[in-house]
Order: C-alpha cells, then structure tokens, then sequence
DNA sequence: AAAACCCCCAACCGCGCAGCT
DNA sequence: GAGCTGCGCGGTTGGGGGTTT
C-alpha cells in the first residue's frame, strides 16, 4: 500500500516563495504557533504544501535562525562533527546555534565536502586562531568513513554499555587479560573514581555539578569513550543491538563494564549532544568560547580515535 | 554584448520513525 | 499488530545569479 501524498499538488504554488507568502505564514505562525503544518496552509491562506510551510519556516523565516557568514571555527566545527557523526547535519547543526541543517548540508556539499576530499580541510587559510593539532592523519579522507555513523535504518538515541559478548568491531580492543586488568585498575584508580563521588544521575543520564562541567568532558574521554567505546560505537551498526552499560557502581566495584540494563547511560547520545550544545549555547555571548572549548573535546577525542 | 558554463542554495521529494487509534 | 497521521531527516533538483569565454 503506498503512503499517501502530504498534500495534494494541484493549485498549489511551487518554487521560490513570495514575500507575500512569507509575511502570511510567519504573522499565522507568530498567532498560532509551529506544528500541524498538514492543516497551516489551508488555515492560514496559503497555496502551498505544508511540508513547504515548515521548511520554509523552519529554515528561513524562523526568528533565531544566523544566515550566512559561517565563521572559522564553526567551520571547524562541522568539519569535525562531520567526520564523527557522518551525514547527520541535523545533529550537527543542532551544535551549531542559529544554523539549520540544510544550510549546514549545502556548505558542506558546496565548500567542506570539497576542501575535505582534496586535503585542504584545515580551511580558511587565515584561521590561525585554532591550528589543528593533529592534521592529517585523523582526517584524511580514506579515515572519515571509518567513522560514519549509519543511522538511515535505527536511529540511535540512547547507548548502553554491556560487558561481553562485545561488539565483534570490538575484539580488538579487548586484547588480553593482562591489559584488561591493567585498564581495569587505571580506571579504577584515575581520575575516575574522584569524578564520580561528583556525578549525579539525573534521569539516568549522568550529570555533573557546574563547576565541573570541563571535568565532565574529561571524564568522558578518560572513561575511554575515545579509546574504546566512542569510535566503536560511531562504527557500530547500532541495529545489531548490542547494549551497553557503564555502571558506575561496577566500576568501582572492579566490575567494570558489567551487564546492567535498568538505566542507559548514554555517554555520545543526541541527548547527551542536545543537552551539551543547550547548556553550552544558552548564552550567544559566550558561543564563541564553547564553541572553541567544543572543538577542544573533539581534537582529543579525534586524538584518541586515532591512536 | 551575449552565449555558455558554473555554482550556490532554496525547495522538493521520498522515506523512516513515533505516536495514536 | 495494522493502519494512519504528523513530523523530521537526508538526498536531490533546478532556478537564477555570477563568471568565463
């Protein structure tokens, strides 16, 4: 059975939208608010598709939306969250404040795409402000693949991390008991174990007090995201539903890694994203700064990536 | 000046997922 | 569980402006 058509095509306009048309949908907006876009145009006046309506709202009209302009270190950004996350522009635009995943898709198949295939990703050639640390060899394109997330068939929302049977991508990086027990006890006995006498759940997602924010970042990545489960994971094809769980309190009880399935805790969910670029955008002043402090959490991830 | 070509990006399209009945 | 609707996502298209010949 075929999926009905949103909307019926006749009579309705097409191609680029008038200013007429813009000012109808965002004053019916402004009145009524977004969503049940199927029904807007009908209500609103408007000859047009209600797909048509949302993207058009959703990607121009919207009063938050930055045009134009991509700075350098947003630049950097997507260049990055790109090679993490793949194709997933609206994830990475939702790092990106003000920008839209459309605009963030055609610069990238317009400009990045291209610097990034030819070599030249470290951009815009003034950009001295932020030099990559590790140039080449994280981002050479024959590596970029090797860490696309395919999400077309499951989205992946929440990450749970389970002790074996590991993901076979993973057999690798469990090598021998010997440095099990050796990563086991650095874990233990890092810096670890006195992060989390700070860590709060908070609806089962781990949660940090404020001023240890940046510590958060850190733990994330001494908790081995990078090493073992991060690049694994972006790899993974997450329909295989392999669960994995962090238990903290099996960490310290030298169980680490253990079976537990109450609560996920995601460690690189879209939630835990979401919540980075909510929390860390909330103040366009200091966008900048996160910003930077964000591309710092993904050079060493990409740092750990690599080794 | 104008024809040909190139490139950008707004808009379209089809599909998948979530939620509801 | 099936069917339907609403919404969001990512790939693709094509109009139009800019550049080259």
């Amino acid at each position: 059975m075929g999926r009905s058509p949103c909307c019926s095509k006749e009579g309705l306009n097409r191609g680029a939208w008038t200013a007429h048309e813009d000012k109808i949908l965002r004053e019916y907006i402004r009145v009524h608010g977004e969503g049940r876009w199927r029904n807007l145009p009908k209500r609103a006046g408007l000859k047009r598709c209600g797909k048509s309506c949302r993207l058009r709202w959703l990607n121009y009209l919207r009063p938050d939306i930055k045009r134009g302009n991509i700075s350098p270190d947003e630049e950097e950004l997507i260049i990055r969250l790109h090679k993490l996350l793949g194709n997933r522009w609206s994830l990475i635009a939702g790092r990106l404040p003000g920008r839209t995943d459309n605009e963030i898709k055609n610069y990238w198949n317009t400009n990045l795409g291209k610097k990034v295939k030819d070599g030249h990703q470290t951009t815009t050639g003034n950009n001295t402000q932020n030099p990559m640390p590790n140039p080449s060899p994280s981002l050479s394109p024959p590596k970029l693949d090797s860490h696309v997330v395919r999400t077309k068939a499951t989205k992946c929302s929440k990450l749970l991390f389970l002790n074996p049977p590991p993901h076979p991508s993973m057999q690798n990086k469990f090598k021998t008991e010997a440095e099990e027990e050796e990563e086991e006890a650095r874990l233990v006995n890092g810096v670890i174990r006195n992060q989390m006498e700070h860590t709060t759940y908070d609806n089962g997602f781990l949660s940090f007090p404020d001023e240890e924010k940046e510590l958060s970042t850190d733990l994330l990545i001494d908790f081995n995201v990078g090493d073992f489960c991060l690049s694994d994971l972006l790899n993974s094809d997450f329909s295989n539903s392999y669960n994995f769980s962090c238990n903290i309190n099996n960490v310290n009880n030298h169980e680490q890694l253990s079976p537990c399935s109450d609560q996920p805790d995601p460690m690189f969910s879209d939630e835990v994203l979401k919540d980075w670029t909510h929390n860390n955008f909330a103040d366009e002043a200091n966008a900048s700064n996160n910003l930077r402090s964000f591309i710092s959490f993904l050079e060493s991830t990409e740092e750990r990536l690599g080794e």
